[in-house]
DNA sequence: TCAAAGTTGCAGAG
DNA sequence: CTCTGCAACTTTGA
């Protein structure tokens, strides 16, 4: 019996390419999708598709960007583009960008190019899920290998909702349980490749350079509006070693205790906008974090630890992979049904920093100019637009944050509108954060509101949160007159919050009757009910004004 | 059926 | 900074 070593045989010597997709992974460590792609192969293709789903400027837009991404978001891509495309070339390849719809982009590709791997991390989005699977099913046809594999997680979802019985946990305690210790742990990750094959021939198939945001259409913003986080997979190592290099502060890590209002030294890591592009690997992020914890006899745990934070964003992966219409109400057999109003007016408001109250306020500034605001931040935010004050549907405070956040994420953005809203997963809706005095508690000297809020910078911080509570003669010595230079509050939280509460009481009522089978019609009555409520309780109240 | 637990509420007291 | 009282939701597990 005689065996040619793999590489005197003449078939195997034969030229031989892979098709490297990168979407998200945007790196170069632990990536399994580009080790598979590289081995064995004579040349490989590093592609990605500028997709104009997201990065088609949208002039009427509420912000500079396009419809579904704000500028810093879309910068924050090419920067991580830039970076990827310098650590190809360092290695011998280079970045393939190409512009228009992914699947057909990436189908011509293959017809053109002699490739008999294709490689792409698997990803659990269902815009992905789509374009996935008719590349796949092209692939497929065409005889061309395609490897997928799970590296954006430490998970793998589907494993955890099949051990569950085919349904996700909805609790974070039985998703710690089911997950247990990541499979990948006990054995060393792929290691960043030193070399890499180089590029074949691109044939005919229109190759750009990573594109600036000018280049794409869009009008430059000023420096000091834009986000102060650089995308790319070397930023995201440098900012881990920066994170991980005070080992105390690791150990100690609890997230609820961080200050919402710090933005000189943010009270976390800054790591998600780089987890989201999968600049950062969680995987890699997680074994640095053991290795802190090894060191220490004491140190936090999930769900508060950093640790915790990862084991977060792949809870909600998990069930949001697992959850039909995750991203609705309708449809959504783990949302509540509730008859959240459609006003636009309150919308923009809280969209444009216009409520009156500078806390919330100051929080939508920095989202526009940062695209990151902390976690509490959110919270605060996202409680006052939905079941705090206003009553507004998730939905469209969900569209402006996966809109504005240079880390915005499907699966983690829904999953946390669910939440605060008191949709899901959280249901104690009498917990409401005062717009006024939760931001007091961490900044007492109302130093973010003054930043984020110059208008009010010289208001007394006796009146930092309540500016319409300061005299007339000390709203004109801080040249800031409520109602003419900055708005009146557009609700009292006192009345709304309770308004509110009343409402998702009777809310939480109808669905617990019908038992999760709440239809449009239940919903319309109940919303005409609430509206009957405001008109007579606005009727009194003009009564009461004529009576005076 | 009932108690316990749930990443991060607020106001007020000490 | 930690504690209570407030008011009170759902899910989970015994």
């Amino acid at each position: 019996m005689f065996f040619p070593p793999p590489t005197s045989n003449p078939k195997m010597a034969a030229v031989s390419g892979s098709l490297m997709w990168f979407r998200k992974g945007l790196r170069l460590h632990d990536n399994p999708a580009l080790e598979y792609a590289a081995k064995g192969s004579n040349y490989v293709y590093p592609v990605f598709v500028i997709d104009p789903h997201y990065m088609e400027p949208d002039p009427t837009a509420s912000s500079p960007g396009s419809s579904r991404a704000g500028l810093n978001r879309i910068r924050f891509l090419l920067e991580s583009l830039v970076d990827l495309d310098l650590s190809l070339k360092k290695r011998g390849s280079r970045l393939l960008v190409l512009k228009g719809e992914p699947s057909e982009v990436l189908i011509r590709c293959l017809k053109e190019w002699d490739v008999k791997k294709l490689c792409f991390e698997y990803d659990t989005d269902p815009y992905y899920q789509v374009l996935d699977s008719k590349v796949k099913h092209y692939a497929a046809a065409a005889e061309i290998e395609v490897f997928s594999p799970v590296s954006h997680t430490l998970f793998n979802p589907v494993d955890i909702i099949q051990k569950n019985g085919g349904r996700p946990p909805l609790s974070y305690q039985s998703f710690l349980e089911l997950a247990g210790i990541p499979p990948w742990a006990s054995s060393p990750l792929p290691t960043t490749p030193s070399l890499l094959p180089p590029v074949g021939n691109v044939g005919s198939c229109e190759i750009i350079g990573v594109p600036t945001v000018k280049e794409l259409g869009f009008r430059d913003i000023e420096q000091e509006e834009m986000t102060p986080f650089r995308g790319g997979e070397s930023e995201a190592l440098n900012r881990l070693r920066e994170a991980i290099n005070d080992k105390e502060w690791v150990a100690n890590f609890e997230k609820p205790k961080g200050d919402p209002s710090a933005f000189l030294k943010p009270a976390t890591t800054v790591l998600s906008p780089y987890l989201k592009f999968g600049c950062l690997s969680s995987r890699y992020f997680y074994e640095c974090l053991q290795d802190v914890y090894k060191n220490f006899r004491k140190h936090t745990h999930p769900p508060v630890s950093l640790v915790g934070q990862l084991l977060w964003r792949d809870f909600f992966y998990t069930v949001a992979s697992g959850t039909p219409n995750f991203d609705h109400m309708k449809g959504n057999r783990i949302a509540k049904q509730i008859p959240w109003n459609d006003d636009d007016q309150l919308l923009a408001a809280w969209r444009e920093a216009r409520t009156g109250y500078p806390w919330i306020d100051a929080i939508m500034v920095q989202l526009h100019k940062w695209g990151w605001i902390h976690h509490l931040a959110r919270h605060c935010v996202a409680c006052f637009l939905t079941r705090g004050d206003l009553f507004v549907h998730w939905e469209k405070g969900r569209d402006v944050f996966e809109r504005l956040l240079i880390d915005s994420d499907w699966a983690i953005n829904n999953g946390n509108w669910l939440w605060l809203s008191c949709s899901s997963f959280f249901y104690q809706y009498h917990r409401i954060y005062s717009p006024t005095s939760f931001g007091k508690k961490y900044d007492p000297e109302g130093n973010y509101v003054r930043h984020f809020l110059p208008i009010l910078k010289d208001i007394p911080k006796e009146y930092i949160y309540e500016p319409w509570k300061a005299p007339l003669s000390i709203q004109t010595k801080a040249k800031c007159i409520i109602g003419r230079d900055y708005p009146q509050p557009i609700v009292s939280h006192d009345s709304a919050s309770k308004e509110c509460k009343r409402k998702l009481a009777e809310a939480y009522a109808l669905n617990q009757k019908l038992n999760g089978q709440v239809r449009d019609e239940d919903l319309k009555n109940l919303r005409r009910k609430f509206e009957q409520e405001e008109d007579q309780l606005s009727n009194r109240r003009k009564q009461k004004q004529k009576l005076e």
